[in-house]
Formats: C-alpha cells, structure tokens, sequence
RNA sequence: GCACCCGUAGCUCAACUGGAUAGAGCAUCUGACUACGAAUCAGAAGGUUAGGGGUUCGACUCCCUUCGGGUGUACCA
C-alpha cells in the first residue's frame, strides 16, 4: 500500500536525477505534525555524492514527483532539506479499505517468512517456585516471540533445563530434613545453603502422607525418592503459574541430554582438534584468548571431572544452530552477563556462526509499594513469587508491567500503583479503549441502529478522525519495527498512541447519533480500532475485554 | 581494578536507532458528564537530556573523559 502509491513515485523521481541505488531511501514519521505524515532525509544523504547543496537536489526531485490524484495532498522542501508528505483523503479511504479487509490479520507482515527462529526464556531449573525475575523474562520472552511470529517467522519456543548437579542435591536435602521435621526430629539439621521456601515443608508433608516414615534412612535410594519428588512438584508449579500468565512452550530441553547424547563430549574433542583446548592442573580449559584476545582461558572441565558451565552452554548452543535456526534469542537476566562472550567465542571456535544468536539482558526489577522497596530474599523464603502476584493483581497487569519499560533499564515495578484500578494504571488505559468500542457497539444494538450500511470513507475528515487513521495505518511498520529490534516495549507505546487518538476521537465525534452515511464511516473507524487494539494486545499476551 | 547496563520535567518513563520545536502518565493548577462508559477528554505549568570535550549539514542517540547508581568479574549455575 504505502510502497506502491508513496515510495514507489519517490523511487522513480530518484532514478530520473540519475540516482541508481534507491536503497538508501527511507521515511520517518515526523514528529512534528506541521511536517507531515512522512518525511524523508534523501536529499542529506546525496548531498556529499552529488556535490550540491541538500535543497538543490530536493528541488530537483520534487520536480519529478508524481503521485495518483488525491494519495497526496500537499509536499514540500523543509528545513535543512527534507522533503515532506502530507497524506490525501484517497489514501485514508484506501489504507482503510484494506485494513478492513485484513481483519484479524491485520499488522502481520511476511518479512521474516521462511526464517526459523529459536526463543528460550523462562528457564528455570526445578529447584523452586518463579520469582519476580522470571516473571519479567517470561514476559519478555513470550511477547518476542509473538512479535517475531506477526512478522512470519517460524517460531519454536523453549524452554531449558538443568535437573541434576549441585541445585538440585540441595533441594532433595532440603526436602529430607524437612521430612526429619515432619518426623518429629526436631533435631536434625538443615543443610547449609538449603532453600528455606515454604514450599520444601509442602513437599515433605505430601512425602510423609504417602511414605510415612519409611524414607528416614539417609541412603542414596530414598535421597532420590526425595530429589525426584521435588523436581515433579516444582515443576507442576511451574507450569502452573505459566499457564496462568498465557504461556505455552514447545520444546523443553533438558540439559542432560547433552551428555547422554554424547554432544558435550564432541564439543571437548572438536575444540581439542581444533587446538583450542589443552589440559592444565588437571583440568581441561578452553583456549579464548586465541578467538578473541580480550578474554582470558576458562576451565571447561574441572580436575575433579565434572564441567563447568560454559561446556553444556557451548553444546547447547551449537546444538540450536545445527538444529537449523536462522536466529537464536536467549532472555537472560542481567546476573548471566559475564558468561555471553565466553559461549559466543565458544561457539565460534566450532567454526559456526554465532552472530545467528541475540541475547537479550533484561535488567533487574525492584518491587516498591508506597515509595519503599519491598526486599525480597531468596534466603529466607520470603519472597514475592510471581504467583503471588498474578494472584494479587491478574495476568493482564503482571505481564504489562513488566514490559512497558525498555529491557534493559532497571525496573521499578510499583505494587501499589499496579494495585490500582485507576486511571493510575497504564494497563487499563488500553483495556478501557477496547470496552468502549464494544460498549458502542452494544449500545447500537440496543437502540436497533445499525453499525452496517454502505461505508464511504470519504465522509471522514475530521482532524480526530484523520489522526486517528494515521495511528492504525501505522500498525504494521510498529510490529516491525519491535520485531527487528526485540523490543517488547515499542508495542506498549504504540498502543498507548491508538488508544489515545481513540479517545480524543471519541469526545469530538458523536459515532451512534451521527448522520446514517456518516455513522456507517465511523463505526467502520471504530471496527479497526477495535481489531488493532485486540491484536495489539494479542501480541502483548494481555486480553481484550468487552466489559470492564 | 576491569567488563556490561543506566543517568532525560518534582516522580515513573518515551523519543521510530543520527533528524526539524526532546514527548507521555502521575503529582500541581484550569475547564468538560440529565451525552455513545469521566477508568475519559481539552488546557496551563514544568528541561542547559548528570558535567566537559569531540565527530557533521544535524547529537538524548556515535566517540573520548569526569562524576554518580546498578550488575558481574570462580575448577558456583
């Protein structure tokens, strides 16, 4: 639409002033209203290659601009050289037309299509309940995801995990000293670095119902029972919780795998083939600072035999690329940084390419209620678990709180504002623009109007009316966009500017009392906006509600 | 010490990745409901983009530097 009726003429106009690479031709939404619709800065960028001042070169493309009667109302040079578009009536009645036509489709794009695409998040290994960090990267993780798939691409979501080695001991020791407790001995002591949640008594008690006390010999066997028993129990939670924030995962890769598909095993003899692994002090290391010479040798397997982190990373890795993906998106928390470059160099030193992997740093979130930080310990138990507060505030509010700010910004996540059903809180300001159209909507039926009839979009000039077209027009380009840059964020933004053109639009324009003609322009406004809103915030996992 | 992230209105954050006059919400002050939902709208006020240099037609954005805040820096994951 925009490319055939807009760019299109410019591309032209280019080649007719000997203008070969039209690549270089972009467009920006000007700020500034009195500039336009569209701007662009080509007449800058020839500057240098034409040896003219950038207005001359403008000039001489307007000169050759030509556009189909009414896609464009006015263009103008400007400032430094911009050449500036303002939009004609024919191009709203078109843009809207086929808006229409794209219903719930609408906003997708193919630019990804035949594009296979990996997004791990979540993550977390069966040790406990999820915590507010994995809330903001479940957040994150799942919005990209649907944003890469509005785009065509194809996406497997996944999800990692680790279910043996240190954690996981602790957590079984944790439960079988419990389990002690439960027994009456009172006496017995808790591990160390034990995990102190409420839940490892849960566990236990269900463990002693079943098992009375026929578990208390400390013997490996009933280690696992207790081990076993955790890893199920955390992981129901798990998905429980997920499932209440709107998610659902493909593919659930278990870490040990690796091993026992002997993948880890030829990352060590690939490296030491490739002569970028070497034993020293009994361990094996890996040789980084041959890939790259800001980083220094790591151990990849300790003298003791057991790997260390890097070794599976770099596996799982590789694993992901040979699997056939063209893009690998990890959500890590902002704690994981250090360990990235050593498994990107890790995976470059298989030889592979490892630019095919995005990782996404989230920062960190604090929870603050009336101005003062919650503190959460992971030590005492008492933390805020995500549960907690899905079940205090609802999926909806959880999942936008945590991705209406940038990813990596700190998070102030602020409870007692999201607690608020007020205009206060940013997520019912989108909600409410969708319940009112469909109150419209049934506000019409009541009274036997009908929302239908021959739609002539012509009729549709008001200022509102326009800025509101403008903003829907724009859906796609902002899908794109987020998607391009992994930014959930964008979306929010762009929704808050639908739902704000909505409202004015709403108090200037009278849509059920209208004229008949003009009342059938307007409810099909209203329509779109509707569906942009509903897919807008499909994208975000947040419902759309007709009532609130 | 080194690496990465951040510093924008009183507060919480934007700014289409280098574009024109830096924008929203909250808080403060004015106005708009016997209207299709006031969970809304219209308006006022609020800024040396932490400080200083540089790059160019043009910088919140890129580079250097200083100062503040955060995170990480293991044969822990």
């Amino acid at each position: 639409m925009m490319y055939d009726y807009i760019i299109k003429p410019f591309e032209k106009a280019l080649q007719a002033i000997g203008v070969e690479d039209v690549s270089i031709l972009t467009f920006d939404i000007p700020k500034v209203a009195a500039h336009g619709d569209l701007s662009t800065n080509i007449a800058m960028l020839l500057a240098k290659k034409l040896g003219k001042p950038p207005r001359t070169i403008a000039q001489e493309i307007i000169e050759k601009l030509s556009f189909k009667d009414g896609i464009v109302s006015h263009f103008e040079i400007a400032g430094a050289g911009f050449i500036n578009v303002r939009f004609g009536a024919k191009y709203y009645e078109l843009a809207l037309a086929e808006m229409g036509e794209q219903h719930n489709d609408y906003g997708r794009t193919t630019s990804g299509k035949g594009l296979k695409v990996n997004v791990e998040y979540v993550s977390a290994n069966p040790t406990g309940l999820l915590h507010i960090g994995h809330g903001r990267n479940t957040a994150i993780g799942d919005t990209v995801a649907n944003l890469l798939e509005w785009t065509g691409h194809e996406v497997t979501r996944e999800y990692y995990f680790n279910n043996a080695g240190n954690q996981m001991n602790n957590l079984a020791l944790s439960i079988r000293a419990r389990y002690h407790h439960k027994a009456g001995e009172s006496n017995y002591p808790f591990p160390e670095d034990g995990y102190h949640g409420t839940y490892i008594q849960l566990i236990a008690d269900e463990l002693f119902e079943q098992h009375t006390d026929s578990l208390l010999d400390d013997t490996k066997e009933t280690l696992e029972v207790f081990r076993s028993a955790g890893e199920k129990w955390c992981f129901a939670a798990i998905m429980r919780t997920l499932d209440k924030m709107n998610v659902k995962q493909d593919v659930y890769y278990n870490e040990d795998s690796l091993y026992t598909t002997g993948k880890v095993k030829k990352v060590i003899e690939d490296l030491g083939a490739a002569g970028l692994a070497y034993d020293k002090d009994g361990a094996i290391w890996i040789a980084l600072s041959k890939i790259d010479e800001k980083l220094t040798d790591r151990v990849i397997v300790k003298s003791s035999g057991e790997p260390t982190y890097r070794l599976p990373d770099i596996a799982y890795h590789r694993d992901k690329i040979e699997r056939g993906f063209d893009l690998i998106v990890d959500i890590f928390g902002a704690d994981h940084i250090a360990t990235i470059p050593d498994v990107m160099a890790g995976v470059k030193a298989l030889g592979l390419d490892s630019s095919k992997i995005k990782v996404l740093i989230y920062q960190f979130v604090t929870l603050t209620e009336n101005g003062e930080q919650v503190k959460m310990s992971k030590r005492t138990g008492k933390s805020y678990t995500l549960d907690d507060l899905i079940e205090e505030l609802g999926a909806d509010v959880v999942r936008f709180f945590f991705i209406m700010r940038g990813i990596n910004t700190h998070l102030e996540f602020d409870l007692s504002l999201a607690r608020e059903q007020s205009d206060r809180n940013p997520v019912f300001y989108l909600q409410y623009a969708h319940a009112r159209i469909s109150s419209i909507f049934a506000n019409a039926a009541g009274k036997e109007i009908s929302t239908l009839g021959n739609v002539d979009f012509s009729l549709l000039n008001h200022a509102a009316e326009w800025q509101l077209i403008r903003a829907l027009q724009r859906f796609p380009e902002a899908i794109k966009r987020a998607s391009h840059q992994l930014e959930p964020q964008m979306i929010v933004e762009y929704l808050r500017e639908v739902a704000s053109s909505f409202h004015t639009f709403y108090h200037e324009c009278p849509i059920v009392r209208a004229e008949e003609n003009l009342r059938s322009a307007r409810f099909k406004l209203l329509e779109i906006t509707r569906i942009v809103l509903n897919n807008g915030l499909k994208i975000l996992g947040i419902s759309a509600p007709d009532k609130m």
